[in-house]
DNA sequence: TTGTATGCGTTATCAG
DNA sequence: CTGATAACGCATACAA
């Protein structure tokens, strides 16, 4: 690898000279800087990021912390980032949060954030609270933050608002007697956990439109289930099996899922149980990940516009690096923001019915 | 953040007997010992690992390279990787090296590989030759290598063998008509690359289990399609349109899709259809993802065993990096090794019939 | 047993 | 307009 000095070397200069050339400082004569980026070109040079944030503090790279690499949501919103930050010059590094909540918080802290100038936080069973105190000043965006006194800045999905179009879409398709699953029980060991935090926004959400239509939704239409495939699909047997979704009469006859993960294992579990959706049950999901598409049924969910919600998080990041590295005795920060990003009702097979 | 200084100032110790005493080494006093370490925890100090890779060339993380964030294969081997890392006390960033050739060989080895200690490389389009250049001599694990002369250690699926099992399972459930969808057609700009090899691999493994059976595999039931849902479900559509599935006298009975992405799409392709899986034709996809036991029909595939993926390449990355760093002058270097994969057959659904 | 000095590759300050 | 020089935070040979 071919260092500053060998540029400098190779062009007659001194490494420092190379250094204001290479990063566009005007105050060169046109003679010094091509001699200088016909070296650099030459040996292929590229500056080592390591040591350029050491030293100044910024490298041009955001770092994006996900619950879980194999886990379609997060990996499609890592994948926005990364074009969205592509565009905007800037390159990223994903790592995993999930395990060992001590353990993980430590390698997160002490891993993505010192190669980076900034952080995306996918939802995790930490909370900001709890990820402040491993923080340096580093700026950080959170995606899903709904703490009534947010402590970073955050990009959030329409929790409420998507919910609430969702069970419109059930209850405009015919369903009258609406359930939710994926409701997270509430964790005695974090009881504040972002997760809890936008379960509650979706609930909220669905409350509002049950009542809009003059219905309630008891508790026991609120079934928790962890946000897995497996999990998902078992909450589906156990639903059939107990005899409360099919048949002439049944207690159930659309289901809101919490998102796409548990509304694909859950349609899975039907099938397995012969339970026809959306016949027996309509379902629709929340986020709009690829999959759901090509399925069969291919499911309706909440489409989550990842391009917007990208966009909307690189802008508050970059505008916190900025500021914490101008020099402007600007020392009065700004109050955290929160942007909502938008979504569209994607109306698939799974709530295709007529009553 | 803490650093080394504030560490040894708060002990009252100079900073390279915290460097000393916090890696562990043997000679000093418990006192000093206890005093370093209390210091350290007080302040909740943690290595800058630029800082680090910068001095010592080693700071315990890996890269992977993966070719796209919101892919279901790469992710799950990501995610085995950094399950496999962690327990052995590495840490792992990913980086995405998806897009324009040029631009994100160039971002790939100057962003992902100056943070870590060594690469691994989840199949791309760019092939290993081509990214020898852009490499210092970071230690590097590359995966599905199958060229005659590698350069690197690889770590393979069992290409060869898992296409003949899938296609020998498809012929054992009664299939008299195979075709292979997913071939990847040859492309002009890098003949050589990666893809196309362990394609030519899968291919040979299927030719090899008709053969067994005295049948031919006709270059005409060697379907190309790129390997993404809506293209191998429009694929799945001509085929249904040409009448060469379905009907009581189909010219397909049986289809081997070279990875499970291209199998959900086509299982989707069919439904949309009215191609019944499997009584109308049989599916068999290859890779092992999650999402293939989740849908309906749930697809049959060989599962590559990702945990055994993930400790082969670790092995290799790991001895390369280890003498890399040794000062013995053992200067000759180990020649390229290639490791394969376990694997099993998944039967599931989609191959569920007897004729 | 501990401390000092040096350098990894870069950027920023300041002098020339 | 250009070039020394001093950090950034750490690891390590070597001196004490």
């Amino acid at each position: 690898m071919a260092t500053l000095r060998d540029v400098a070397e190779r062009a007659g200069v001194s490494p420092s000279t190379v250094s204001y050339v290479l990063r566009g400082d005007p105050r060169f004569q046109p003679d010094t800087v091509a001699r200088v980026q016909r070296a650099a070109e030459e040996l292929g040079y590229a500056a080592n990021l390591s040591a350029r944030i050491l030293k100044a503090g910024r490298n041009g790279v955001i770092g994006v912390a996900v619950y879980g690499l194999a886990i379609c949501q997060p990996m499609q919103l890592a994948a926005a980032l990364t074009r969205e930050a592509t565009e905007r010059g800037l390159n990223t590094i994903v790592q995993q949060t999930v395990n060992s909540r001590e353990g993980e918080l430590r390698s997160l802290e002490q891993v993505t954030s010192q190669f980076c100038d900034g952080l995306i936080f996918s939802p995790s069973s930490v909370s900001p609270a709890e990820i402040k105190a491993f923080v340096g000043s580093k700026p950080m965006v959170w995606c899903e933050d709904f703490a009534a006194e947010p402590l970073f800045d955050a990009v959030v999905t329409p929790s409420f608002e998507g919910a609430q179009a969702a069970v419109r879409h059930l209850l405009s398709v015919g369903c009258h007697r609406i359930a939710v699953l994926g409701a997270n029980p509430p964790r005695p060991d974090h009881a504040d956990s972002s997760n809890t935090a936008f379960c509650n926004q979706r609930l909220a959400g669905c409350t509002m439109a049950l009542a809009e239509a003059g219905l309630s939704l008891p508790s026991d239409s609120v079934i928790p289930c962890p946000w897995d495939y497996e999990d998902s699909r078992l909450a589906a047997h156990r639903l059939a099996d107990a005899g409360l979704v099919g048949g002439d009469n049944p207690a159930i006859d659309g289901l809101f899922c919490m998102n796409d993960t548990v509304a694909m294992g859950a349609s899975r579990g039907f099938a397995d149980c012969g339970i026809r959706v959306p016949d027996d049950v309509a379902l629709i999901g929340f986020d709009g990940i690829a999959e759901t598409a090509y399925t069969v049924p291919s499911i309706s969910t909440i489409a989550i516009d990842y391009g917007d919600y990208a966009r909307k998080a690189l802008d508050l990041l970059v505008a916190r690096i900025e500021s914490a590295t101008s020099k402007g005795a600007a020392t009065l920060v700004a109050p955290p923001q929160r942007l909502v990003a938008n979504f569209t009702l994607a109306q698939r097979e799974s709530t295709h019915l007529v009553r």
